[in-house]
RNA sequence: CGGGGCGUAGCGCAGCUUGGUAGCGCGCCUGGUUCGGGACCAGGAAGUCGGAGGUUCAAGUCCUCUCGCCCCGACCA
C-alpha cells in the first residue's frame, strides 16, 4: 500500500482525554477514535492489528482442536432469567424491551446461550468433549469507562467453552486452554504472568488470570518474588504478622472514650497497639440481615473476600442504618452483645488474648475483653493483602503491583448444566450434567497491553506479530527515486512482508515522526546517494539501530535481524 | 452513585472576571521555493461558541435548566 492511499492521520498533539499512555498513543497515531464514552471506532490501522491479533488466536485455538462458531449478541431475556444472571449482572447488562414488549439483552458473555446450544446438539458421552470458540462484540454497560480502550462497554472477546464428561476431563480442558493462551501472548510480544483470580459473577470454581504487568492496569496482583506465588489482590493470601507487645489489660471494663471513632482514634486515645483494637464493621443485605464483621485493627477487610462468604447482596451498612437499627454511632458498635444475625471474625482476631472493642453505648470502649466473651459464628480469612505483608507459603514479603487482565480461564463446573439443564448420557445410560469451562481472552486489551509495555517519548514499539504494517519504506525523495521504490516494494511484497509505502510528497522529517508514532518495526530508507549504490538503508525502530544494505541482500538481511533482535 | 475538571474550526487552546463585528498555533486547500528529522513564502476555506430557556438595545461572556466527555473513588469476568 502506498502510505498516501491509507488512512492514516497521526495527530501531532495530545488529545486531552487520554490520560495513559495507550490511550494517547492510539489517538494520536490514528488506531482508534471515540464515539461515545467507552466505545470506540477502530480505524483501518487499528483494524489491522486487532485482525492480527485475532488471527493469531485463531491459529492457536484451532490447534487444540477447538472450533469457531458466531453466536448472537442480541439475546432473549429469558435465558438470563433460567440462569439467574438477570439480576446478578443487573446494570451492568445493557437490557431492553423489543416492540412485542419482550426482554431482551447484548450479551456480555455467552455462558448460557452456549449452553443451550450444547443442551441440544451434546447429548452422548460419545459427543464428549468438545471446545467451541467465537470471536464476539460483548457489551457491559461499565459503570465508568476508563483509560482508552482498556475498560470499554463495547469490546471484541475471544471466549471460549468446553464440555466434558467429568473433572478430570475438564481438567485436560482447561490445561490445554492455559497452555494455548501462553503461546497466543507469547506469539503477541506480550509478557505476562498467570495469578490465582476469583470467579466472581462467573460462578464456579478454580480460575486464574493472565495478568501484563503495567503502572495503569487497574487490577492488583500480588507477587512473591522468592517463591513465585502470584494472585489477583481480591483473592490473594498473606500471612497474619504477630502483633509484637503483649497486651496489659488484666480484665474487662468499660472506658470512657468520647469522639474516639477510628482504629487510630481509639488507639492515640488509650495508648494501645492498632493491634490489641479489634475493629468491628456491619454488613447489611438487601433483605436486611445483618453481618457483623471482625478483624484485627491494624487489618484491612478484602470486601471481595468478605462478600464471597457472605453473598453479593451485602453491603457496608450506612451510619443511619446502624443508629436507626442499633441506636449506636458505627463508632463504638463492638461484638459484645450485640444483636447481629451473623458475626464473622477475620483469623488474625484468634490471635489476640485480649483486646479493645467497641461497647455498643456511645462514647465508650470496652477493654480487656476475650474471644471466650463473645460470640462468633465463622472465622475466615478476610484480609486485604498490603505490600510486606508476609507470603502464606514462604513467608517472604509480598509486593503489590498493577496489571491489566488480558486473559482469564474458569473452571465452571456444573453452574450452567444445573441452572439450564444440560446433561448427556454416560455409558451406563445414566444423565449427567455436562461440566463446562469458560475462557476468554480480550483483544483490544491485548493491543493496549502492549503499548503499554512497549513505548518511548516517540511513539510506539509494536511487536513483529502485531504491527499494523512489518515494513515501512521511507522515500526522502520522491521525485527522483520513485523507480529504485517501486522494486524494492515489489521486492518486500514479493517477499512476504506486510508492507507500506511513504511515497508522500513531504519533507522527510515528518515521515520519520509518523513511521515512529505508529511503531512500525522496520524502516527502510531511501535516499538518492544510497540507491545509486544499489543500497537502502535500513532502520530498526527498537533500538534505532541503522545498517546500509545492497538491495540483493535486503531480504535475507530484514530475517537476519527479526531473528537476532526477536522483533 | 459521590468528588473534581472540561465542552469555542479536524486537534491543542485563548477570549468569559468587566456583555459590544469570534481569535491563535497545528492541520487542511491553491501556487511557488525546498528535500535525511514535524522547512519556508504568498494566498485561501472552515466554527448553530454542546443544547434549551431567560436577562439585555446587544450574550461565547451573566442567570436557570439540561446533555456530553475526562479524571479520582465506589462498583465491576
Amino acid at each position: 500500500m502506498k502510505w498516501s492511499r491509507v488512512l492514516i492521520r497521526t495527530m501531532k498533539e495530545n488529545p486531552k482525554e487520554a490520560e495513559t499512555k495507550s490511550h494517547r498513543l492510539l489517538l494520536r497515531g490514528g488506531f482508534i477514535t471515540q464515539h461515545q464514552s467507552g466505545v470506540y471506532t477502530f480505524l483501518p490501522p487499528g483494524w489491522k492489528i486487532m485482525q492480527k491479533i485475532q488471527n493469531i488466536i485463531r491459529s492457536e485455538m484451532n490447534s487444540i482442536g477447538a472450533q469457531e462458531l458466531l453466536m448472537p449478541s442480541l439475546t432473549s431475556g429469558e435465558v438470563w432469567k433460567q440462569s439467574g444472571r438477570w439480576e446478578t449482572f443487573g446494570n451492568d447488562m445493557f437490557k431492553f424491551k423489543d416492540r412485542k414488549g419482550k426482554d431482551v439483552a447484548l450479551a456480555p458473555t455467552h455462558e448460557e446461550v452456549i449452553s443451550l446450544l450444547a443442551r441440544d446438539y451434546l447429548h452422548s458421552y460419545r459427543d464428549l468433549p468438545q471446545i467451541w470458540y467465537q470471536l464476539q462484540t460483548k457489551f457491559r454497560d461499565e459503570p465508568r469507562p476508563r483509560g482508552g480502550i482498556l475498560r470499554v462497554r463495547e469490546f471484541i472477546m475471544k471466549d471460549s467453552y468446553s464440555f466434558d464428561r467429568d473433572w478430570d476431563s475438564l481438567d485436560k480442558s482447561y490445561q490445554l486452554h492455559k497452555d494455548a493462551y501462553s503461546r497466543i501472548f507469547e506469539r503477541c510480544g506480550l509478557e505476562f504472568k498467570i495469578v490465582e483470580a476469583s470467579s466472581g459473577i462467573m460462578g464456579g470454581g478454580h480460575s486464574e488470570e493472565f495478568m501484563v504487568f503495567t503502572k495503569t492496569g487497574e487490577d492488583s496482583v500480588v507477587i512473591c518474588e522468592k517463591c513465585g506465588y502470584a494472585a489477583n489482590a481480591e483473592v490473594a493470601e498473606a500471612n497474619i504478622i504477630e502483633n509484637g507487645s503483649k497486651e496489659n489489660f488484666s480484665e474487662k471494663k468499660i472506658v470512657h472514650t468520647p469522639n474516639a471513632r477510628s482504629v487510630e482514634d481509639v488507639a492515640h486515645f488509650l495508648d494501645v497497639e492498632p493491634s490489641h483494637i479489634v475493629k468491628s464493621l456491619l454488613y447489611v443485605s438487601e433483605k436486611g440481615q445483618t453481618a457483623m464483621v471482625l478483624i484485627r485493627g491494624d487489618y484491612e477487610i478484602n470486601e471481595a473476600k468478605l462478600l464471597s462468604k457472605l453473598g453479593t447482596d451485602f453491603q457496608l451498612a450506612s451510619p443511619d442504618f446502624i443508629k436507626e437499627r442499633f441506636g449506636i454511632e458505627p463508632g463504638f458498635i463492638g461484638p459484645d452483645g450485640l444483636a447481629a444475625d451473623k458475626i464473622i471474625a477475620d483469623e488474625s482476631v484468634r490471635q489476640v488474648e485480649r483486646f479493645v472493642a467497641g461497647s455498643n453505648k456511645d462514647d465508650y470502649h470496652i477493654v480487656g475483653l476475650k474471644l471466650s466473651d463473645i460470640r462468633i459464628d465463622e472465622f475466615a480469612d478476610l484480609r486485604l493483602v498490603r505490600e510486606g505483608d508476609l507470603c502464606s507459603r514462604c513467608n517472604a514479603p509480598l509486593k503489590i503491583l498493577n496489571a491489566i487482565e488480558v486473559g482469564h480461564i474458569f473452571k465452571l463446573g456444573t453452574k450452567y448444566s444445573d441452572s439450564l439443564d444440560v446433561k448427556y448420557a454416560d455409558y451406563d445410560g445414566t444423565l449427567k450434567p455436562i461440566i463446562m469451562g469458560s475462557y476468554g481472552i480480550g483483544v483490544g486489551r491485548i493491543m493496549a497491553a502492549a503499548i503499554e509495555l512497549f513505548n518511548d517519548e516517540k511513539g510506539i514499539i509494536w511487536p513483529f506479530a502485531i504491527a499494523p504494517y512489518e515494513v515501512n519504506l521511507i522515500e526522502i525523495n520522491p521525485a527522483k527515486t520513485s523507480n529504485f521504490s517501486d522494486n524494492v516494494y515489489e521486492l518486500m511484497t514479493k517477499s512476504g512482508f506486510d508492507t507500506i509505502w511513504d511515497e508522500r510528497n513531504i519533507s522527510a522529517g515528518i515521515k520519520f515522526k509518523d513511521a515512529e508514532l505508529i511503531g512500525i518495526p522496520i524502516n527502510i530508507i531511501i535516499s538518492e546517494n544510497k540507491a545509486a549504490r544499489g543500497e537502502a538503508e535500513i532502520q530498526i525502530r527498537k533500538d534505532a539501530s541503522k545498517y546500509d544494505i545492497k538491495v540483493e541482500n535486503l531480504v535475507q538481511a530484514i530475517n537476519t535481524i527479526i531473528e537476532e533482535k526477536r522483533l
